[in-house]
DNA sequence: ATTTTAATACCGTAAAAGAGTGATTTTTAG
DNA sequence: CTAAAAATCACTCTTTTACGGTATTAAAAT
């Protein structure tokens, strides 16, 4: 039965995750862990001459990031599926890896049997996101979409005020009139429900949009 | 010679590290594993029957943070040494740890050598800070150092104009005049080198200043 | 083809901020 | 105790923002 086990490579740049991951999936005759790396590039390496099934991949590593490794390795090794490692459970990494071409992803305080669970799901074709991941990618979008949604016009005024020019000035950068710079200004506040620059500033900060 | 072996607690929300550190400290006869934790809850419970040496003690935990955590051990059973353990290299973190009474920091990118000098060291009474900690421990006080000191009101005031509060609001607030409000807006702008609100804000939240 | 949205512009008034200078009183630190 | 720093208040003047409308045109979406 277990003639064909799953093969496994494993990158995280911590050496006991390294080792917890060993210990856990050792004994495990359906898997076959047939390697490990500490960076990227490493991991790179590795796949100039080997191959496997599944890479557990952190995202944060020393060199690229996991978001990066994961779209080089989905790109150039269509067959090898990635999850991804993580301690963070933020809904932006979530989604970044998955566009990244991850087939799944995991926290870091998952247990043996969901590590076998994501594993074996997504050799079978299928993805695999822990429930966390999961709620914390619906969080995202959810929050997203609350966000009024910004003009162009209305964003490139936003990044200018930001920057500390006056309407004035941004009227010249912009080859626009005051006023309309003016009007731009009155619809970031209705929008974003403030009523002064400072205000706006720090809404504005607080949600990423500049 | 290893009569005493050193007592060390684990305590770490991922499963796979707590697996990852048994395994690279089994078989060291110089040191014991008592017990490990997930949570700071069971790392307490464990700590009102028994005891350790060294806690091996990760930052971020479900319920307390390891800030927490660390505060209450230390005051309580000040025989016993934490040494803190994460991912995150920020100096902010480091000094918050050591602030609440850890004697070490480590990386989880470690490895077997330095954790059990680790251990070792603070057993005998010194601290020990892995060369990276150390790094963005002077990183971050030399940054503090280059930005410029606010005085008590400076920073009120700065946190009300952030709230969104014009100068006659604040006045009110503070029970002084808006003409000195005003004196306090007009030294922020001199000493953080900014021309307007926006500008203020701005620079205050890059450097976590509000 | 037509409705909606985005971008543009104008007007007028009131409020707030920005810039300069000076001075007094409290607190703090040496 | 004394000098320095911080906090306070005052006054003028200019610039900028804030807020209320209204309105035209171009681009997008339906």
């Amino acid at each position: 039965m277990f003639s064909n086990p799953i093969k496994v490579f494993l990158v995280d740049d911590h050496q006991m995750v390294i080792e917890g991951i060993k210990s856990l999936l050792l004994g495990e005759d359906c898997i076959k862990l047939v390697g490990y790396a500490n960076t990227a590039e490493k991991c790179l390496q590795f796949f100039e001459t080997q191959t496997c099934d599944v890479i557990l991949m952190d995202i944060n590593l020393p060199d690229y990031s996991g978001i990066e490794l994961c779209e080089i390795i989905t790109k150039k090794y269509t067959k090898t599926k990635v999850i991804a490692l993580s301690t963070l459970n933020q809904g932006s990494y979530v989604r970044k890896m998955l566009e990244s071409g991850a087939s799944g992803y995991l926290l870091k305080n998952t247990d043996k049997h969901e590590i076998l669970k994501a594993i074996q799901t997504i050799y079978n074709g299928h993805n695999y996101l822990t429930f966390e991941a999961n709620r914390a990618l619906k969080y995202e979008q959810e929050l997203q979409n609350r966000l009024p949604k910004l003009t162009k016009r209305e964003k490139e005024v936003l990044i200018l005020i930001a920057e500390g020019f006056t309407n004035a000035q941004i009227s010249e950068k912009l080859f626009i009139c005051i006023d309309t710079v003016d009007s731009h200004r009155k619809n970031l506040y209705t929008k974003l429900e403030v009523k002064n620059t400072a205000m706006l500033i720090r809404f504005a900060t607080e949600n990423n949009l500049i």
